[in-house]
DNA sequence: GTGGCTATTGTAAGCGCTTACATTTTCTGC
DNA sequence: GCAGAAAATGTAAGCGCTTACAATAGCCAC
């Protein structure tokens, strides 16, 4: 195995001290430009990378900021991740993505082995959560914020109010003439915002039977059957929000299989605004929330927060209701 | 801003040595059970977590395996970098993900940038790339991997050979009757596997006239675009071999738009098996790339490689055509 | 008990970098 | 051309951990 150089190489061969080799690469204006370009050159002409091990010691900064997110196989987060990694990278940050699978002893692993990796901020997604993990970055000065929800609890939030965008939806869809509605939530225990666009669902429609309503995986499966079981249990259903696209999608799917159209027989909300939500037939009626956005002002936040040391700042971002066929008005059900 | 407790507090209040602490941490069966659970009490009481810099530092070894993706807004890659990330984690091991855009001098970039966060490893997705990503590599001693690709390049590859499994899917096309076709495609410069697929479906048809191919950006609009462009301008073609089944989605929809229907009109196929084949309506006949499995081999040859010195292991792994009522035989043209 | 092992623990030297402080060089204004 | 200030550079002390190697403790057969 070939032996990397070292700063003191770069020294040497540049004819300067280590102390001056580390300015050029940290602080390239309290150098004087020959010597800057001369010590450019030697770094260049030898391929030096600087030991990130010696340099987190040496100056306590790792230039790296966590993300704990429930899971990356699934478009849910990837836009707004994508988002928040663009920006960091422009200045100069690295993010690193765990996951936790919805699971929140995973969650409070995975803070955990972040703050290992020596972590100078985090971003976390929702609210609800154990307090160890607040308690864990407290104590390192960890700056932390939650997205995906407006809702500020132990962190600041940027993101959208999920119980008003669902409330938002369910008023669309009573205002379509459906009382007979059913949900397909995501799985709430440990999910503020499945619980959170519940709650918008039941400020309208008041609280669900129990028979109408499922919580599922967010996949097209779960949705499938989560659909046909409802409706083949209760066909007086004329509407069903799902707290996903993707359970939407699947929830399509799942009509079809029993021989129900939608919206011919049964209206279909989503929510999250991914790609599938307009891929499907018909489209489906949601709420597109503001991915990139929520993303790039994650970054401006933490980027701030960092270099001013304070607390980064929350915000809270409109959601916009989408039209899709899929939602239709109620026909009266007399109708021959 | 709080102080973290380090290894010799640990050591301080435990009464033992560092070297003790450090052993407890490292080499646990290597420390008498009696002190072993004396420090970890101490450890556990403290919230002690090591330094990744100092560690990193001192033992030359970050437990970090570095990927560099085209993109995370996009599933495409998300499932099988999930399966990575759950294998490396359970082998207590991190991976950083970092995103090129299918942009080359980014690619550099961030493997640049990963190489400067200590990766063991690397994975890459496909083959054709700058060879100077080889030689940083190399020059220190890191093992890589292309995925999404059998192609053994610079790199040994974990995947599939995209131009058989698109030679499979034309004739597939081309069983069914269809001759008039034309190819949505990846973008080609810097995409292999783009390439590999384009290949595989003129190792079928012949050469498609440039009329009768486009590239486009792996995203519903690009495809939505390429289909009523191709189809307005052509009328004749019968069936759109699309590179992707995001593309595929996408041609659906600009179909729809123009009023043509498939697949009584045009036929369509997509590639990958994302959740969006099978959402869409009629459900796409697509290639099913082995996502988990793909990402779990490739985990388990990065580690073997690792705990061995050696080189990783490249396998290539069969894809598995799945028939969607998008691709219907061609209806004699004759008929009324 | 005791010598001779082995299993366990301790000592201390770095790992490669940053940075406070000391030193030298360069620049000012006169 | 020079004193004094400012700018550039050098010196060297760590950062918190791992790990050879040294020292000690525990164990065995006799």
């Amino acid at each position: 195995m070939p032996h990397p150089p070292k700063l003191s190489d770069i020294a040497r061969l540049a004819g300067v001290s280590t102390a001056t080799v580390s300015r050029v690469l940290n602080e390239p204006d309290k150098v004087r430009a020959g010597t800057r370009t001369k010590v450019m050159h030697v770094v260049e002409a030898a391929g030096y990378t600087p030991h990130f091990g010696a340099r987190a010691l040496a100056s306590n900064r790792t230039g790296i900021v966590g993300a704990v997110i429930p899971t990356m196989a699934n478009a849910i987060f990837a836009q707004g991740i994508q988002a928040v990694e663009d920006a960091l990278a422009r200045a100069g940050k690295t993010l690193l993505i765990a996951t936790s699978a919805y699971d929140p002893d995973r969650e409070i692993a995975q803070v955990r082995t972040l703050i290992g990796r020596g972590i100078e901020a985090l971003i976390l997604i929702g609210q609800s959560r154990d307090g160890r993990i607040a308690d864990m970055l407290h104590a390192r000065g960890i700056p932390a914020l939650a997205l995906w929800t407006s809702q500020s609890g132990a962190f600041p939030a940027i993101g959208f109010d999920n119980r008003a965008a669902a409330r938002q939806l369910a008023r669309t869809v009573h205002a379509a003439g459906h009382t007979e509605v059913a949900a397909i939530s995501g799985r709430i225990p440990g999910n503020d915002r499945a619980r959170a666009r519940m709650q918008g669902i039941e400020d309208v429609f008041g609280p669900l039977a129990p028979t109408r309503r499922i919580e599922a995986d967010y996949t097209l499966a779960d949705g499938a059957n989560a659909a046909s079981r409802l409706l083949t249990s209760d066909p007086a259903i004329t509407a069903l929000i799902c707290g996903n696209d993707v359970l939407a999608a699947g929830a399509l799917g799942g009509l079809r299989q029993i021989g129900l159209d939608c919206p011919g027989n049964v209206s279909v909300t989503g929510f999250d605004g991914l790609d599938i939500a307009r891929a499907v037939t018909p489209q489906l009626t949601t709420i597109e929330v503001p991915h990139r956005d929520m993303g790039n002002r994650a970054a401006d936040s933490i980027l701030d927060a960092l270099s001013r040391g304070a607390i980064p700042s929350g915000a809270e971002l409109p959601v916009r209701l989408i039209r899709g066929a899929s939602l239709a008005p109620l026909r009266p059900a007399t109708l021959p």
